[in-house]
DNA sequence: TTGATGAAGTTTTTT
DNA sequence: ACTTCATCAA
């Protein structure tokens, strides 16, 4: 342990002044708002530095930090243990504001009483079912009801946490606030908010106006403010400045941060939407080949309805063999178990030689060090491989490569067993919940299976991130990429509240790091059976293609 | 059957 | 702002 005065922030890194002041606060609650790119995360884990190697944070206490998304509170983890080391991370808990609330309502659940009563062995699902089942939509307000009827309850949280690090805050809804005040208002607890107003664009689904403020006062928080951008090379900052200037005069950044010539700022604008994807495909092609630019270091954005406005895109990428992923359409399936399980079983037996899918694949079904029950089942699964190759290239001679896949992972999960396979996560005791990833899992490899129609090739495609990413700005949030085309900035599509829109592209313009492309086409075509009801033109959202002019 | 009108959805995460 | 779906009148 080491004295306050004694600490520096650790890994040799430099923060700017108020970063510093954050992390090294010892007494009060922080609202920190910083803007894109000024290390948010980076601050969140000096301060875990500072709070468990000074004893700020005495042991045994621990700080609990609740994020929005799984990957956000996982990334934040993994900064605290490289910054902080195994030993002083193991007392830093990471959770999701819903994995933050099924922890109490699972520890407490006997709180809950008549009609909120709970069974045991609940699970989440679809619809509410009393006593057996609830939906994801209950869990916050149930955890709310526990720590109001019970004081064991409060306090058992209040007493294990000193410290309780709230990410991307800006997008606080009303019930996720309510826990955290339930849970920790009045309390000698120090909380530290970190945000940015200017990136608030979850209003539409219930994040509070003004939560800063709110918080500032219901805590009595210091604001504090981080002003510079570390992301963005200077043309793109001056162009992010401009958004501010109309966003939040208050923060735009000064012009001594902003000089200099490096950064690439374009908008371009197309007859049609073919014209506008041809062009785009093309110019993803050059930079690939010509500049090298990893694929996933370049990102598509579309404010709204993917499907509609990047299809001819998508097409033209498929056309140019430029490998992509519309972020759309899947949740994470990829870093299921199951799915790595069924993938590895696949990439074993169509593969070539497949040492590292083997291993794992043997890790997962045979983890006893007993030697000869291993040897055993590892013969027998041998046997079993040797069977079902047999089994594929007889199917293949009466019909297309690479038919029997499935039926060959049905046998393969039927002869490991429901309990080697609930065994794979806690998830899956939920035997819905299993099914549903395998389902998904065949039906994303079908899908994989129809842009390149080599199955190992398709598996390899399955956990590859080597592709251009393809997203909504809501989804791009949190994100960042050398190359950012954000296309279709069309007033059509940014409707409604047009203060939230700006934030919207405000968010979008701001993930990219060296370079960013804007572009508008001024036809697209209509559904066939569409019947048009007004007879108006499409128009570029000058607002914001003007900001590329303002630089 | 057709056309006219109104209402609703579009941007999301979560064990 | 624009699309889709439901409903009603002609």
């Amino acid at each position: 342990m080491i004295a306050v005065d004694a600490w520096l922030p650790s890994d040799g890194l430099t923060l700017e002044p108020n970063a510093l002041l954050a992390a090294k606060e010892e007494a009060r609650c922080l609202a920190l708002t910083a803007g894109p790119g000024a290390g948010k995360t980076e601050m969140l884990a000096q301060r875990a530095d500072f709070l468990l190697r000074t004893g700020t944070c005495r042991y045994p206490k621990r700080i609990l930090a609740i994020s929005f998304k799984v990957d956000a509170s996982k990334n934040l983890k993994e900064r605290i243990q490289r910054r902080c080391g195994q030993e002083l991370a193991s007392r830093f808990d990471s959770y999701t504001f819903h994995a933050f609330a099924k922890r109490i309502i699972d520890r407490f659940r006997v709180v809950l009483t008549g009609n909120d009563a709970l069974d045991m062995d609940y699970s989440i699902g679809e619809r509410k079912v009393t006593r057996r089942q609830i939906t994801f939509h209950d869990l916050v307000p149930l955890a709310i009801q526990i720590l109001k009827a019970s004081a064991v309850a409060r306090n058992a949280i209040r007493q294990t946490y000193s410290d309780v690090f709230l990410d991307e805050f800006q997008d606080c809804t009303d019930q996720q606030y309510e826990l955290v005040k339930v849970a920790f208002q009045s309390t000698s607890i120090r909380l530290t908010a970190v945000g940015d107003t200017k990136q608030k664009i979850m209003g539409w689904a219930g994040a509070l106006d003004g939560i800063f403020q709110t918080f500032a006062k219901d805590f009595s928080a210091v604001p504090l403010n981080m002003y510079r951008n570390f992301r963005s090379k200077p043309r793109l900052l001056r162009m992010q400045n401009e958004i501010i200037r109309v966003l939040d005069p208050a923060s735009v950044m000064p012009d001594h941060q902003l000089a200099g010539e490096e950064g690439e700022v374009f908008a371009w604008q197309f007859e049609n939407a073919q014209g506008e994807a041809e062009y785009l495909a093309d110019l993803i092609a050059g930079w690939i080949r010509n500049e090298k630019v990893p694929l996933s270091e370049i990102a598509v954005l579309v404010s709204k309805q993917l499907d509609l406005y990047a299809n001819h895109l998508m097409a033209a990428l498929e056309v140019r063999g430029i490998p992509y992923r519309n972020e759309q359409e899947m949740q994470d399936i990829t870093v299921e178990p199951a799915a790595r399980l069924v993938v590895d079983y696949l990439s074993c037996l169509y593969g070539q030689r497949e040492p590292k899918a083997w291993i794992r694949l043997m890790n997962q079904l045979i983890p006893f060090a007993d030697d000869e029950v291993q040897s055993s089942a590892r013969q027998s699964f041998q046997r079993f491989f040797k069977e079902q190759r047999k089994i594929i290239t007889m199917t293949e001679l009466l019909d297309e490569p690479f038919s029997g896949w499935w039926d060959s992972v049905c046998s393969f999960l039927k002869k490991i067993g429901m309990e080697t396979l609930v065994a794979l996560s806690p998830d899956y005791e939920s035997h819905a919940r299993l099914g549903e990833v395998v389902r998904d899992t065949k039906a994303h490899i079908e899908e994989l299976l129809e842009l390149t129609p080599d199955l190992p090739q398709a598996l390899t495609r399955f956990s590859d991130d080597q592709a251009v990413r393809i997203l909504t700005i809501h989804k791009s949030k949190g994100l960042e990429f050398d190359s950012t085309i954000i296309m279709a900035v069309e007033n059509e599509i940014f409707f409604g509240d047009q203060d939230a829109n700006r934030c919207a592209f405000f968010v979008g313009v701001s993930r990219a790091k060296r370079r960013l492309v804007l572009t508008y086409a001024k036809e697209r075509d209509r559904p066939a059976n569409y019947h048009k009801r007004w007879d108006t033109a499409r128009t570029p959202q000058t607002e914001y293609l003007g900001y590329v002019i303002a630089i």
